[in-house]
RNA sequence: GCGGGGGUAGCCAAGCAUGGCCAACGGCGAUAGACUCAAGAUCUAUUCCCAUAGGGGUCCGAGGGUUCAAAUCCCUUCCCCCGCACCA
């Protein structure tokens, strides 16, 4: 045989299989069926090895499965919905520098620029690498008959019908939404990957409270996030040299910073700015504050932000360390107090709230604990502040100043003063973000009002409910992942569906101009591969996927004479599809990342319990974590970012794919490093080697062999037991470490049974073989096999397992790490090495004392009488045995096997991993060589050594 | 805040559900030796501390507890990471 060249070896198979079409998947009654796909990537660029780790998870539970004879339909799609490939494409467009650097580094063409410079064939582009360059290259056994991708024309029917069923069960909805918004452009995303941004994707949009000041006969605008502290206020604070502007809403007229009117416009119906009024004016005015009716001065401030809240800010001095530390200020500001005529030295802070950490006077505890003297010191000011609010939000409750919220604890004070303001129309909702967020197009990013943004209703109690039932019902793994599940489902409230503006999707049936968004589009799509199947085929076009196709498809409506003549699909063609879904449905496995478990699997669930029957729900998830790189990003200075086809050359596919099944458990995130993958590399080479030296072994049958046969049955054994619960590192372990290291040790041990270590072999490679299939294939040429992936996985041999050959080993092993022990640590030559097995009578004692251990060393008396021993000796003996009783349980005293023979056959072996002459010996005997009486020590299973 | 995950020897990373066979899988790195002109290649051994006879000590973030016995179970505590919705 030929060295391990993976590159040569890994593209032949691959255009083996492919020639061979071995990954064609038809219906076949007589089987089992296995369905499992993985979470279809969207097109977002290239992809890097960190991608591939889910993929090559679905591949070898695939090939698992395939091997234990399921019929296994694994299939594969993209997911272009959103706008990803639009502005790429835009990007192109605009003769971007960095975005072209990017496209030829991973080998696109100038051709190919250029043509991507429209989105369809950014998508088109994306399609072909995902297929050939990634899935294809890593010797993924999917079935690409079923591919498919959400905007082609026929999803588009399946995701139409979808949204009809969703309607039809009243679970669609339509309520005013406030989303993130570009000025510019519309609806975006604001989150820290930042698609969509050029700044601010860890902003939060925040909900604040706006209070209403009556002034006259207009209102005097403050927003907070602390609506359960107006009890608190003693003033407002207002910038004297800001420009506020008044505007009219509704038939009120509210005064607010400019700034805050722009972002207002956003939120509200109708507003308009009528006028200005400059800060001065307003100070040393009252206003009447909103919950408690008092009347509140206007005080002076610089502090005050116009971009944040309404640049005007009501004053709690007792709970918010910023107005205790300005009030104190002011009050002491003569030459202010004059300017403005204040009357202030009364003003007081009013003690609201009492928690565990601060008491009753929480600002003025902290601003002394943490030494704050003036407003200049921002950061322990927030410090404060925040650490006021965690406090007073957790084990506050409202002191007697607060009306009829006295004696509530703070958390529900919070939502109750907040609704009654707003019911008693002194106070309103605003939103903003926490940071300035900028969109990719440069236009400023707020929050508006989308007065009837549709809504998939996850909140509804019944289907709540019954994906929680489904959910419980279903084999998740990891278990983490299982028992979360239901409380995600739990918590998962309504989700807008539809979005307007520019995007790639399927158009919203019951609106125009609105593109049903990307986490809709992407939740039955496992039922609909079944159908592209025949789609891609011809035997039906988009056209024809009428509601009455699906209906009958998926639910088993009508008869196909009537959908066949509504829709021109042939009968029969009809009923084979009808086949193929009942055959392939339920989905058994949906294998993703862990970014998918509070988002994609959630929805994925719940939209096959809203629409499908209960048969049709699906069986399994599988969530996989990710592979990172140093400091969390996969970077190219390190590895792991070279384009896939270069790392599957470099590495070779199948070590990677060994690196993902081995190299951690698939729910921790894993480091990627170079040398761990070089490391997987060369254990493939010795496998290779140890493979090639099992074929040579020339030899005949010895004692040792049981072990080995015991040994292998026993892994393959857990090895499919691992298999089967999905533990993929575990099952990789046993194949390509534990096997290997009995087959090592075996013939380390001098064993010799070609036909036993043929067996062995050929099986081996077979285990190998979903993960490895490569290599698998060119090492199953040695026994004539075609196609190992094809074979099916070795079972185990409960005969063969035996305790006693392992027993037998356990104990060589003993023996030799004792003798090796001793070498170590003693000054000797090492030349003569002597062992002394334990008298018989030692194993007796041990017998009677297992069928007795309750009486202790009651059982002396008897034993004197029985055992023929020397008393001292027998009475020290059974002390120790007592106390291993004790430690290890009266079973571990059984003594099975006859230490002298088992030693007697090791000699061989012994002498050479030595390199002395050993001498076997019973303990008690007379003229035995023994000069340090050493025998004496000896224990069954525990023989004595001597050295010299 | 709500919800979740985690802290294991120089590093990565198993074990924890079912306590004992755990000084703790596997790997990297390191050290020594073999092979070789040489080696980043391969193989062997060592790699917590002590020990001239197979032994002893300490150890799995920290502190307590349960137990004959705890990395594993319970309690307390410190620290790190992730998700939180229109983002695939």
């Amino acid at each position: 045989m030929e060295d391990y060249d993976h590159v040569e070896i890994e593209e032949r198979w691959r255009k083996k299989w492919e020639d061979n079409e071995i990954h064609k998947t038809k219906r076949d009654e007589e089987r089992t069926p296995f369905y499992l796909i993985f979470a279809y990537p969207g097109i977002s660029g290239f992809l890097h090895l960190g991608h591939m780790r889910c993929y090559t998870y679905t591949d070898i539970l695939a090939r698992y499965k395939e091997m234990t004879g399921f019929n296994v339909l694994f299939p594969a799609g993209t997911h272009p919905t959103g706008n990803q490939a639009i502005s790429l494409a835009k990007k192109l467009e605009e003769g971007d520098q960095k975005k072209i650097d990017y496209m030829k580094r991973n080998g696109a063409t100038q051709e190919d620029i250029e043509r991507m410079k429209d989105p369809e064939e950014v998508v088109k582009y994306f399609n072909e690498i995902y297929r050939e360059e990634y899935w294809k290259d890593f010797g993924f056994s999917i079935d690409f008959d079923y591919f498919t991708y959400t905007t082609r024309d026929d999803y588009k029917k399946f995701i139409t019908w979808q949204f009809k069923k969703l309607k039809e069960k009243e679970l669609l909805t339509q309520k005013p939404y406030f989303g993130t918004e570009c000025v510019e452009c519309g609806p975006v995303a604001v989150d820290p990957s930042e698609t969509d941004l050029s700044k601010g994707g860890n902003a939060e949009k925040q909900e604040f409270t706006l209070l209403k000041f009556e002034y006259g006969e207009r209102y005097v605008t403050a927003a907070t996030l602390r609506p359960e502290t107006v009890f608190g206020q003693t003033n407002l604070w207002v910038d004297p040299e800001m420009e506020y502007v008044i505007v009219e809403i509704k038939d009120e007229e509210w005064i607010m910073s400019n700034e805050a009117a722009d972002k207002l416009n956003y939120q509200k119906d109708r507003i308009e700015k009528i006028d200005t009024i400059k800060g001065e004016e307003m100070i040393g005015d009252k206003v009447v504050a909103p919950g408690i009716g008092r009347e509140i001065v206007i005080l002076p401030a610089s502090f005050l932000d116009p971009d944040f809240g309404t640049g005007i800010v009501t004053s709690v001095p007792s709970d918010a360390p910023y107005d205790r530390i300005a009030l104190k200020d002011i009050k002491q500001d003569e030459e202010l107090k004059e300017r403005y005529d204040l009357d202030i030295d009364d003003l007081e802070p009013i003690e609201i709230i009492e928690s565990d950490e601060w008491g009753t006077d929480p600002a003025e505890k902290i601003i002394e604990e943490l030494d704050i003297s003036s407003q200049e010191e921002e950061e322990r000011l927030e410090e404060a502040t925040e650490r006021i609010y965690r406090a007073g939000f957790h084990t506050g409750e409202m002191l007697d100043t607060c009306g009829d919220y006295s004696g509530m604890r703070v958390q529900d004070a919070k939502e109750k003063i907040k609704h009654d303001l707003i019911e008693e129309g002194k106070a309103d909702v605003i939103y903003d973000l926490s940071e300035e967020v900028i969109c990719r197009c440069g236009g400023k990013v707020v929050v508006g009002k989308i007065p009837d943004q549709w809504f998939i209703r996850y909140s509804d109690e019944e289907l709540t409910e019954k994906s929680i039932e489904q959910a419980e019902k279903m084999m998740i793994t990891p278990q983490s992942y299982a028992d979360n599940l239901p409380t995600t489902i739990e918590w998962f409230q309504d989700r807008s569906c539809a979005r307007r503006g520019n995007w790639m999707g399927t158009e919203f049936p019951f609106e125009e101009d609105w593109i049903i968004e990307a986490i809709a589009d992407s939740t039955l799509y496992p039922a609909f591969y079944v159908i592209a199947k025949h789609y891609n085929q011809g035997t039906i076009n988009a056209d024809q996927m009428t509601e009455e196709f699906f209906d009958h498809v998926f639910l088993g409506e009508y008869k196909p004479e009537k959908v066949s003549e509504k829709t021109g699909i042939a009968e029969e063609d009809l009923e084979e599809i009808r086949s193929d879904f009942e055959y392939w449905y339920p989905l058994d496995l949906n294998l993703g990342g862990k970014e998918h478990m509070t988002v994609h699997f959630p929805v994925f669930l719940m939209n096959h319990v809203a629409i499908f029957e209960e048969e049709d729900r699906p069986r399994g998830i599988f969530v996989n974590w990710w592979l990172v790189g140093k400091g969390g990003k996969i970077s190219k200075s390190k590895g792991g970012a070279e384009p896939i086809p270069d790392a599957a050359e470099k590495y070779g596919v199948d070590t990677l794919r060994l690196f993902y099944a081995h190299s951690a458990s698939p729910f921790v995130d894993k480091e990627w490093t170079e040398d761990e993958a070089f490391t997987y590399q060369k254990k493939l080479d010795a496998l290779w080697d140890l493979i090639k030296k099992v074929r040579d072994v020339k030899g005949e049958e010895k004692k040792i062999d049981d072990h080995l046969k015991s040994r292998f049955n026993r892994l393959l054994k857990r090895y499919h037991e691992f298999m089967d619960d999905y533990e993929i590192r575990k099952g990789a372990n046993i194949a390509f470490y534990n096997i290997p290291a009995e087959i090592n040790w075996y013939l380390k041990r001098g064993g010799s049974d070609p036909e036993l270590l043929n067996e062995v072999g050929e099986k081996l490679v077979r285990m190998i073989a979903p993960f490895t299939p490569h290599i698998a294939e060119e090492l199953s040429d040695n026994w004539d096999i075609d196609f190992v992936t094809q074979q099916r996985l070795p079972r185990y041999q409960e005969e063969k397992i035996s305790d006693l050959a392992e027993s037998r080993e356990d104990y060589v092993k003993k023996v030799r790490e004792d003798i090796k022990h001793i070498l170590d640590i003693a000054e000797v030559e090492g030349e003569k090495i002597y062992i002394y097995v334990a008298e018989g009578w030692k194993k007796e004692v041990l017998e009677r004392m297992k069928e007795e251990p309750e009486k202790g060393m009651g059982l002396m008396g008897e034993l004197v009488e029985e055992i023929d021993a020397p008393s001292d000796e027998l009475a020290s003996f059974v002390q120790e045995a007592l106390e291993d009783i004790k430690t290890r349980g009266a079973e571990k005293l059984h003594v099975d096997l006859d230490e002298r023979e088992v030693l007697e056959e090791s000699l061989e072996f012994l002498k050479k991993e030595f390199d002395a002459e050993i001498s076997i010996s019973k303990a008690g005997q007379d003229d035995i060589y023994d000069p340090e009486n050493r025998s004496s020590q000896s224990k069954p299973k525990r023989p004595a050594i001597y050295i010299e």
